[in-house]
DNA sequence: GTCTATAAAAAGATAGAC
DNA sequence: GTCTATCTTTTTATAGAC
């Protein structure tokens, strides 16, 4: 067992319990490995298993969404791209945002500079496709923030009602929502 | 003191840190009172503090927020109405919703049942006002639910870019947005 | 109704053998 | 690289005096 096998483990646990949520004892639990092993692969302890799951949920977002919207592709395929990554992300709203967990809790203070950093990436990588696809600048850093709303909030929604429906619609709607000329 | 006084103290530190990342020490310094005093007002702990918060927090929304509603008012008024009183509850986008906090955590499964029956309410008395202001009984309830998706999610957005305005836009549309015709 | 003191359990962390 | 065992700190909870 290496570090790479067990960051996926703790980008599930982090995601679904939060950072006060997960104890040592349930990561040991779900890694099946001992305390003092996961401290080997990570001497740093909780904080710096944190720190390893954010660097890795950024860089499947970096590889995956934002690479698609920047890539060469027509912008409509470029949204499409998008909300299929971020379906697979949410597995289709039934799996919650680590950046939304992370305003919540003690982590929130600590960790609070990275969420706010990749969703100000998140919005200004998808207000230039906006602007690209013909919408005025200050439009288009409103629809991305939109999106972003949506998102989020339809998460939310989703989970609290126990019901993956919403987000599907709304992911469903966003490329449309996005591109629409009417206000 | 009494247990009265203590919820609001309680609804602030659950809702901001979530119901794994507040402790007794932390709630016997906010309170002013040690632990000890704490069990002669919650003699359940923890949980108990965390079922009265949520009483408590529910017995405001549905004095405010439903009541305005339900009442005999222009349905347009009812519904400006409504974003004041949550323009209130979620002090201007600086203060979290109980309801997203408890979708994380180990408090999820606990009290995943009043978070459920809270937003099924929510969406439901608002899809009635909207069907009395003229829209078609499916359109309503899609609309009320988009509306909790907007508002939940502009909460998540203000919190982790730590500006307030994201949500004050979002709420300031919201009146018009739920009740436009072209979809 | 609040306090001090204390107990019991869990969480976070480390030492050292294999 | 993983384990058992142990330690420290924190958290939850209770007893009993005032």
């Amino acid at each position: 067992m290496n570090r790479e096998a067990l960051l996926p483990i703790l980008f599930h646990l982090f995601r679904q319990y939060g950072y006060d949520g997960v104890s040592l004892s349930k990561i040991a639990e779900e890694t099946k490995l001992g305390k003092a092993s996961l401290y080997h692969h990570f001497p740093g302890g909780k904080a710096e298993m944190m720190e390893a799951t954010l660097t890795y949920s950024q860089h499947w977002f970096e590889e995956n969404v934002l690479q698609v919207l920047r890539s060469e592709e027509e912008t409509t395929y470029r949204l499409r791209q998008m909300c299929d990554r971020l379906n697979d992300l949410y597995d289709e709203g039934n799996q919650p945002c680590l950046m939304a967990t992370l305003t919540t809790g003690i982590g929130q203070g600590v960790f609070h500079h990275s969420v706010k950093a990749r969703l100000q990436t998140f919005i200004s990588v998808l207000a230039a496709v906006l602007e690209e696809h013909g919408l005025p600048p200050q439009i288009a850093q409103r629809r991305a923030e939109e999106a972003l709303i949506t998102l989020q909030g339809a998460l939310i929604l989703s989970r609290g009602l126990d019901d993956s429906l919403p987000f599907q619609r709304a992911i469903a709607q966003l490329p449309q929502k996005l591109t629409q000329k009417t206000l």
